[in-house]
DNA sequence: ACGAATTGTCATTAG
DNA sequence: CCCTAATGACAATTC
C-alpha cells in the first residue's frame, strides 16, 4: 500500500539525498526527480513536457519553472498568440461568471462557499512505517536559480530548447479541478456597503468588474458562460467551461486539462487528478495500492495532491483575508458613525446644559430677589448668596462667611439650587 | 513600459 | 510521526 510517505521515499530514492522531490530546487538542479518525472520520463509527449516546464511547480521546482515555455505555446501549436481561444474563453467565462457574483470576491476562481477546511481526512490516514523525510528545504532563490539555469542552458529540460522567450506563459489551469465548492455564493453582500463611504478602501467592487474585459474581442464575449461552475467531478476532468466554438484543433478534453492533469496523463497516472487531490487519505492509499506505480508516478501524484490542496487552501486563505478586510472596513465605518453620533450627542448635551444653567440662574435670581431682611429690604447680592447645605436646605449666607477657598461667586451662579421654601 | 492585481506554488508552522 | 490547513512570500501572468 502506498502512502504519501512512501511517495516521499520514492522521491528520495530517485532524486537522492534531498528526499521529497518536488520541494527542493536543489534536487531539481541536480537534474533529477521532478524534471525527470514530469518531463524527461516522457520523451514521447511533447505537450506534457511543455506543460511541466510551464508549471511553476512540477514535482520539483527547479527545472520546471521555465517561463519561456508557455502553456499557450504548446496548447496552440503553430499559433503565436499567447492566448489560445480556449484560454480566452475560459478566462472570459470564468471572469464573467464570477464577476456577477460580485465584488472582489468575483476574482476568485473557486466558489467560496466551500468550507475553509477539508478537515477530517486525516482521521483515517494510515500510518506508514517508512521514514518520511521532509526534503531539505531548498531556498526559493535557489529553486528559481535552478529553473533559470535550465532555461538558459537549455539543458535538463527539453523546454529550454523550444522555449519562446517572448511568448507569455498561458495558464490553462482551471481551479475547479480541485473540486472545491459550489459556485456562486458567499460574498453576496455588497462590499460597497461594507466599505461604505470610505473610498480609500482598496477593494472596491468596481475594480474587478471592469477587469478581464478589456482587450477581449466581441467574439470572445459571445462565448461567456454565465453559469456557475460546479465542483469538479471525480472523473478528474476539469470543469472549465466548454468552449462551444471553433477550436477543434485539439480534442476538447485535451484542451481543458490542467497542467497537473497533463503531467499525470504524460506519466500515465491511472488515477484522476481530482481523486488524487480530493480523496481522503485512506481511500487515496487504497487507490494507490491498486496500481504498480513507478517512483516518478508516485512523485508526481504526491506533488499533485500537495499542490491541489494547497491551491484550495490559498484560495480560502485569500478569501478569508478579503473577508477580514471587509469586516474591518465595516468596523471602521461603524466606529466612524458612532463617533459622529457621540459628537452630535455631546453638542446636544452642551446646549442642554447651558439651557438648564440659564434656567437655574433665572430661578436663583427670582428666589434671591424675593428674600427680605427683617427691615423688609432686599439682600444685596454682593453681600449674600444662597447656598445649599448637606441636608438639602438652602441657606442665605453672608459673602464673608463663605468658604474662602471658593472664589466669590457671583450671586447669579450659585453652586446649588436654592430652595425658596427653606429660607432662613 | 510599468505597476497593481491575480493566481499558483513553495516553505513553514501549527493543529 | 504523518497529514493537512493556514499563511507569508515569491514568481509568473494578466490587465
Amino acid at each position: 500500500m502506498y502512502t504519501m510517505r512512501m511517495l516521499d521515499n520514492g522521491n528520495n530514492n530517485t532524486s537522492g539525498p534531498t528526499g521529497a522531490a518536488a520541494l527542493s530546487g536543489v534536487q531539481t538542479a541536480g537534474g533529477t526527480t521532478s524534471s525527470a518525472t514530469g518531463v524527461t520520463t516522457l520523451p514521447g509527449v511533447t505537450d506534457e513536457r511543455m506543460d511541466a516546464s510551464s508549471d511553476s511547480a512540477v514535482s520539483s521546482m527547479g527545472s520546471e519553472r521555465v517561463p519561456s515555455l508557455s502553456d499557450g505555446e504548446w496548447m496552440e501549436t503553430g499559433s503565436n498568440s499567447s492566448h489560445t481561444q480556449a484560454d480566452s474563453h475560459y478566462t472570459m467565462d470564468y471572469a464573467s461568471n464570477m464577476r456577477f457574483v460580485f465584488f472582489n470576491v468575483s476574482k476568485y476562481r473557486m466558489s467560496y462557499d466551500c468550507s475553509y477546511s477539508v478537515s477530517g481526512r486525516n482521521a483515517g490516514s494510515p500510518r506508514c512505517q517508512t521514514e518520511r523525510t521532509m526534503p531539505p528545504v531548498a531556498q526559493k532563490k535557489h529553486q528559481m536559480f535552478a529553473k533559470r539555469y535550465f532555461q538558459e542552458q537549455g539543458t535538463g529540460s527539453p523546454l529550454g530548447a523550444t522555449a519562446h522567450p517572448t511568448t507569455p506563459m498561458k495558464y490553462d489551469y482551471d481551479s475547479h479541478t480541485v473540486g472545491a465548492g459550489a459556485p456562486g455564493n458567499a460574498y453576496s453582500g455588497p462590499i460597497e456597503g461594507a466599505a461604505g463611504p470610505q473610498p480609500e478602501i482598496k477593494y472596491s467592487c468596481s475594480v474587478d468588474f471592469t477587469r478581464h474585459q478589456s482587450g477581449r474581442s466581441a467574439v470572445e464575449h459571445v462565448h461567456h458562460n454565465h453559469t456557475y461552475h460546479m465542483p469538479a467531478e471525480s472523473s478528474g476532468s476539469l470543469q472549465r467551461p466548454v468552449s462551444r466554438d471553433k477550436k477543434v484543433r485539439k480534442s476538447e478534453s485535451e484542451e481543458h486539462l490542467t497542467r497537473d492533469e497533463k503531467r499525470a496523463r504524460a506519466l500515465n497516472v491511472p488515477i484522476p487528478v481530482n481523486d488524487i487531490i480530493n480523496l481522503p487519505m485512506d481511500e487515496f492509499n487504497e487507490r494507490l495500492s491498486k496500481y504498480d506505480l513507478s517512483e516518478a508516478q508516485l512523485s508526481l501524484i504526491r506533488d499533485i495532491r500537495r499542490r491541489g490542496k494547497n491551491k484550495v487552501a490559498a484560495q480560502n486563505c485569500r478569501k478569508r483575508k478579503l473577508d477580514q478586510i471587509i469586516s474591518l472596513a465595516d468596523e471602521v465605518k461603524e466606529m466612524r458613525d458612532r463617533k459622529m453620533r457621540l459628537i452630535r450627542e455631546r453638542e446636544f448635551m452642551l446646549i442642554e446644559r447651558q439651557r438648564v444653567k440659564d434656567k437655574f440662574s433665572q430661578l436663583y435670581r427670582h428666589v434671591f430677589q424675593s428674600l427680605r431682611d427683617p427691615d423688609g429690604n432686599q439682600y444685596h447680592p454682593y453681600e449674600y448668596s444662597l447656598q445649599q447645605s448637606a441636608d438639602g436646605n438652602v441657606l442665605l449666607v453672608p459673602r464673608n462667611q463663605t468658604n474662602p477657598h471658593h472664589p466669590r461667586s457671583t450671586a447669579m451662579e450659585p453652586k446649588t439650587k436654592p430652595d425658596p421654601e427653606h429660607k432662613e
